[in-house]
DNA sequence: AGAACGCCAATTTTT
DNA sequence: TTGGCGTTCT
């Protein structure tokens, strides 16, 4: 069937997207289906079940998105429906974009117009706008991010007379969350869990939190789903035009649904119930957030007569790394079971090697990384994966003093960061002057004098008059209830406001943004204070400022920034990637780093004491993904003693090493060349002395490095392929050195984006010594210093 | 208001 | 060992 009647009864009124479908068509007709060419067998059957569930088991690395977009462009060109038709859910907005990118380029600009593509979150929130006063909000209302909910929670529970240290907002928030997570209301919580918080006043604090969240025509993030069931189960019109509009419905990483978002497919798909998800329950790694396994595990039984299709032929991996993350992944029982395999060769086994200690394991991976580098190997292809972010510090500081170039991918995200929720509380306040969060939050920042008595009295009266505090304020200066300073500084702020209000549509948003963290002195602040990332925090402003312009005006900004909370990562200069295992889902590298395999970290203590087994399974669920981001070289590593907590303790290398099939594992051990020589028992006494980082001072550090092993352990990892790694890059640092005299002099004042400012107190060709304001006296390249 | 001290806790993190 | 937080002192 090439035209469907539907398709072809809607195309006299809807002229405009059908006629764009029916061109895909037509320029696609003429060659067949090319889209489909290049499929295998099973991706084929995935794409082209289009009717009735569907569940597609998608192992790593088997090209899982490329039929997720098929499928839509199969279902476009075919005219079974067009592009409004078909709702298709992502968690991320990486994985949103990435998915509009790729359906524009298999049918052109028809993908371009997909309206019900997006995370969950995104889409709740424009079916939530449509219907808000079905479930007592406006339209308008704001999204709240984890700062503003905490902030209320924490009013909330006051307000309860309850003793906030007992009982902190950040537990109320996590119980509140995992009953949005699963789909509850105030009212639906079991008796049992309610009572459990604070004395039996958990249920009574979540239902006065929802009421405060209405009176600020506010919404958190659990609220964009949470709401939407509610809409539906009061409003069974409602819910059945959405029904009977997505005639399609496809869902990326199902095995990362929780309880909430399950339900919410749930009811869609009841209509047409043409559901495909798409998912791999071996990559379940986010249960502690309330995603569900079990939802993909029982999909055949929640949607009789689904078709299962499973992509087992993975495309990334060589044959080793495949068979290793298989047979560790094999241990787990709560699993549908899948076995990757591949026509790659077998290429280099998984490689493991211990280390005396944690420092110098973050020395070893450096250093094989350095010995990559001098083969030509992209560092941008080479990963580190660590299981928490702790682990990143010792590997850091090792690039650093080696000059290493890396980033850090996760961390704070830009719009979490505190200037940036700042700087938008400003423009929250001014475009909605009733955002009574927002205008908590830059009421006394940058201090204007405005302290908690004031904050008092305009709450006060706020409630007492029925308006937001904005207002409040206006009508508070023109009393005396304030003391002559406090009244001073809130009519300038309340005069403020409403000159910025009326700027906005007279002039660029931008450019209003630029005005308001000016006038506010927000900006002046952060040029005083002097503390290492206030000029990073200034940049960040900037890219903010800059970033508004892709938008048509505040409105849109807005609400972008609080559904999309990522800066765009700029990509270019060659660097070695560092980052977190869950951070690494959905990303590839040729070598992948995993060091810290030991029992306690990794598997993590406290996800198995919280979780037993199911936390092991989760923790082992984590390693195959780590072991699945590599392409051709994937090298684990595990230290004897490691510093938890400040303190050092010994480590057991991770069970999970014993669980790696033997025949793909190559265990490295050169016990000669055991480096405990430059562990913190053997340091070099004057680490910081004026020779230290010099060409000659490095190739002590190597001898050091290679003469005997001072301890009993056997295992070691300096294979004789990088032993001459450190000479050679030696060498290309002399080079470095020696091309250009330095630009930096004794005493000049330098800034260093890690350390801050400080004071130059040696030079050595390209390497500096600086002494740091905040840091200390530290070696580095001039490279990594801007003059101050 | 801001520095300075002491205490406590300490995975993973998107929207 | 760090960092975040609240309290207390200047």
């Amino acid at each position: 069937m090439t035209q469907h009647s539907d398709a072809a009864g809607a195309s006299a009124s809807d002229a405009a997207p059908t006629s764009i479908a029916a061109r895909a068509m037509a320029s696609l007709r003429p060659q067949g289906s090319p889209y489909l060419e290049g499929l295998n067998a099973e991706q084929r059957r995935a794409v082209e079940a289009t009717d009735g569930p569907v569940l597609v088991l998608a192992g790593a690395g088997t090209g899982k998105t490329r039929v997720l977009t098929t499928r839509i462009a199969h279902l476009i060109a075919t005219g079974k429906a067009r592009p409004f038709d078909i709702l298709s859910v992502t968690f991320t907005n990486k994985a949103a974009r990435e998915m509009k990118h790729r359906i524009g380029g298999l049918i052109g600009p028809a993908g371009e117009g997909m309206p019900w593509l997006g995370t969950f979150h995104s889409i709740g929130t424009k079916i939530l706008r449509r219907h808000a006063e079905l479930v007592g909000l406006r339209s308008d209302f704001t999204i709240l991010g984890m700062d503003d909910q905490l902030r209320l929670m924490k009013q909330v529970i006051v307000d309860q007379n309850i003793d906030e240290k007992r009982w902190p907002a950040r537990a109320l928030s996590s119980a509140i969350d995992g009953w949005k997570n699963r789909g509850l209301l105030p009212e639906q919580v079991p008796p049992g869990e309610a009572q459990a918080f604070a004395f039996g006043k958990g249920g009574a604090l979540y239902s006065a939190y929802q009421a405060r969240l209405l009176t600020l025509n506010a919404a958190d993030f659990g609220d964009l789903l949470l709401l939407c069931l509610k809409l539906w189960r009061e409003n069974p019109d409602v819910l059945e035009n959405y029904q009977q509009r997505f005639r399609y419905i496809l869902v990326d990483e199902y095995q990362d649904t929780n309880v909430a978002q399950y339900l919410w497919l749930r009811l869609l798909a009841q209509g047409h119930r043409n559901v495909a998800c798409v998912g791999d329950d071996d990559q379940s790694i986010y249960g502690w957030r309330g995603a569900e396994v079990d939802n993909i595990l029982r999909f055949e039984h929640d949607f009789p007569g689904a078709v299962v299709v499973r992509l087992e032929r993975n495309y990334r991996s060589t044959g080793h790394i495949l068979a290793a993350a298989s047979g560790l992944i094999a241990k787990n029982e709560g699993r549908l079971g899948k076995t990757l395999r591949t026509e790659d060769v077998a290429g280099e086994k998984v490689t493991v090697s211990g280390a005396w200690d944690s420092e110098e394991e973050a020395r070893q991976v450096a250093e094989a990384i350095e010995s990559l580098q001098v083969k030509q190997h992209p560092l941008s292809e080479i990963a580190v994966l660590v299981r928490i972010s702790a682990q990143m510090r010792e590997i850091e500081d090792r690039f650093v003093q080696l000059g290493l170039p890396y980033r850090v991918i996760g961390g704070p995200r830009f719009y979490e960061r505190a200037e940036i929720r700042d700087a938008l509380a400003y423009l929250r306040v001014t475009a909605n002057p009733s955002d009574d969060l927002a205008f908590e939050r830059i009421f006394n920042t940058p201090k204007r004098g405005l302290g908690d008595a004031t904050l008092q009295a305009l709450h006060a009266f706020s409630r007492a008059q029925g308006v937001p505090l904005l207002q409040a304020a206006r009508l508070v200066v023109e009393t005396d209830e304030l003391k002559p300073r406090a009244r001073s500084g809130v009519r300038a702020l309340v005069e403020s406001f409403s000159r910025w209000s009326r700027l906005v549509g007279s002039q660029p948003h931008s450019e209003v943004a630029q005005t308001i963290l000016e006038e506010s002195g927000y900006t002046e602040m952060w040029q005083k204070e002097k503390s290492a990332d206030a000029a990073g925090r200034l940049e960040n402003l900037k890219e903010f400022v800059r970033s508004m312009e892709e938008f048509p005006d505040l409105a849109a900004f807005l609400e972008h920034v609080s559904l999309v909370m990522e800066a765009s990562e700029q990509e270019g200069a060659d660097r070695v990637s560092l980052m977190t295992l869950h951070a690494a889902k959905g990303l590839e590298f040729d070598t992948v780093f995993l060091p810290g395999w030991e029992d306690g970290l990794f598997p993590n203590q406290r996800a198995l004491d919280e979780s037993g087994r199911a936390g092991l399974e989760e923790e082992r669920r984590l390693a195959h993904v780590g072991l699945t981001r590599a392409r051709k070289r994937a090298k684990l590593s595990f230290a004897v003693n490691r510093r938890i907590h400040g303190l050092w303790s010994s480590t057991v290398p991770s069970r999970f090493i014993d669980e790696l099939p033997e025949d793909s594992v190559d265990v490295l051990d050169a016990p000669a060349h055991f480096s405990a020589g430059a562990s913190r028992f053997d340091r070099n006494p004057t680490p910081f002395g004026s020779s230290y980082g010099t060409p000659g001072w490095q190739r002590a550090q190597a001898n050091t490095a290679q003469s005997g092993n001072a301890n009993g352990y056997g295992v070691g990892n300096r294979t004789p392929t990088n032993r001459g790694g450190p000479r050679q890059i030696e060498g290309e640092l002399i080079a470095k050195s020696t091309g250009a005299p330095s630009a930096f002099s004794v005493d000049m004042r330098v800034f260093h984006t890690k350390f801050g400012p400080g004071t130059v107190a040696g030079v050595d060709g390209n390497k500096l010594t600086v002494d740091f304001d905040k840091a200390g006296r530290k070696m580095v390249l001039d490279s990594f210093i801007q003059a101050a």
